[in-house]
DNA sequence: TCTGGGGTCCTAGGACCC
DNA sequence: TCTGGGGTCCTAGGACCC
């Protein structure tokens, strides 16, 4: 989806249509505040807004920006308070994931009915297997991939861009080759021409870190990865991971479409409005600990799920990350034994150090049902 | 004036078992 | 005096993605 986030709230308020505007912070006190003090002041802008970029004085992220914002270097992942004086004027606008989530339904469904194989990868993007869809043979997919535009534009009146290609890596390279609004084809014999001139980040799975490594070894594009020798690769980044370097250069990729899969974990966590210090703020941070255990615990009561291994996630002010968790006898969804693993776990950390953020997760996920159905049998299991 | 939240997967060492 | 080989589970950290 084309700067969905951004899109979703153009939908709301077109007042903002050309305006340099972007998704992020939080919900703070302050933010609830500033929103207030905006409402009388600035008539198209909605009573939650947070009209100017600058006035904002919380830790969050820029989610996304409008193409407006964008042309003034504002992008995602970008620290708010930190780029404000690229567009101090821009618009801040509250993430809303209730909002996105239904726009989200809808465009899948209208996906759906185009193409049944479709894999879910986040609130924005899928996969389609257009092999055996109606017109995903057609003009190189070019039929399916209109009709699934204007299916979803006709549903939502948003755009979306898609890349048809032999496999998901490619398809997903081709994806931006025309953003906003693009259909963008790669066939086998386009990886040299169309690809191989690409930065290697541009692959998904290559990272900042392993860019950065790459760009060290004097390896800048995708064609220049594929000129190196698998051998090569595998001893400069590991067996596997050299292997797979290889493989994507080259455009190669069997990955199937996946239609279902199961959660892992459940995880909650916030970043603090100021940090915080496990003796001074003590008290605040139990109750924010013990909130986070009971959304957890409510996230998988609603989902359906229990959970065996308990763990916390901790920030130091200085973004250092420590982890603890710890796997309990029996599989749990209820929010007062969370809050004790979680608490011994927390009691295994340091904390000197001032906390920038605190989070807790539960893995090991099975299904309720499927939970109840397992443990007479294994009862079964141990008499004999 | 720094840098969100919710995920997945991989690696590597150690415990433990047969 | 000299200690295997394979497997699973647990734990911590880290890379990466949307």
């Amino acid at each position: 989806m084309d700067a969905f986030y951004a899109s979703v709230e153009l939908l709301r308020y077109p007042q903002l249509a050309g305006l340099p505007a972007v998704i992020g912070g939080g919900r703070s006190a302050r933010d609830e505040q500033l929103a207030a003090e905006y409402a009388g002041r600035l008539h198209a802008i909605p009573l939650h807004a947070f009209a100017r970029l600058a006035d904002y004085r919380g830790r969050g992220v820029i989610t996304t920006a409008t193409y407006p914002a964008r042309a003034f270097g504002l992008g995602s992942a970008m620290g708010l308070m930190k780029n404000a004086h690229l567009c101090p004027d821009a618009i801040l606008l509250p993430v809303d994931f209730a909002e996105y989530r239904r726009f989200s339904r809808r465009f899948k469904e209208v996906i759906l009915t185009h193409a049944p194989v479709m894999e879910d990868r986040g609130v924005d993007e899928v996969y389609i297997d257009f092999t055996h869809a109606a017109g995903g043979q057609e003009e190189g997919g070019r039929t399916l991939a209109q009709a699934i535009q204007q299916g979803i534009f006709e549903a939502t009146r948003l755009t979306c861009s898609i890349g048809v290609a032999p496999n998901k890596l490619l398809a997903k390279l081709a994806s931006e080759f025309d953003k906003p609004r693009g259909i963008s084809i790669v066939q086998p014999d386009d990886v040299q021409a169309l690809i191989w001139p690409l930065a290697c980040r541009k692959v998904n799975g290559i990272g900042p870190k392993a860019d950065e490594k790459l760009k060290r070894l004097g390896i800048q594009t995708i064609g220049e990865l594929a000129a190196r020798e698998r051998p090569w690769l595998q001893a400069h980044f590991g067996r596997a991971y050299g292997a797979w370097l290889h493989d994507a250069a080259w455009g190669r990729d069997e990955r199937p479409v996946v239609t279902h899969s199961e959660p892992v974990s459940m995880s909650r966590e916030t970043t603090f409005e100021r940090d915080l210090h496990a003796v001074h703020d003590r008290a605040e941070l139990s109750r924010i600990f013990t909130e986070l255990c009971q959304q957890v615990a409510a996230d998988l009561a609603r989902k359906g799920y229990v959970g065996k291994t308990i763990g916390i996630k901790l920030r130091y002010d200085d973004f250092r990350i420590a982890t603890r968790d710890q796997t309990l006898a029996q599989h749990t969804q209820d929010a007062a034994t969370i809050r004790r693993a979680a608490g011994l776990c927390l009691k295994r950390v340091p904390l000197q150090q001032r906390l920038r953020l605190l989070g807790v997760r539960v893995g090991a996920l099975v299904r309720e049902q499927d939970l109840a159905a397992q443990q007479p049998a294994a009862v079964n299991a141990e008499l004999f």
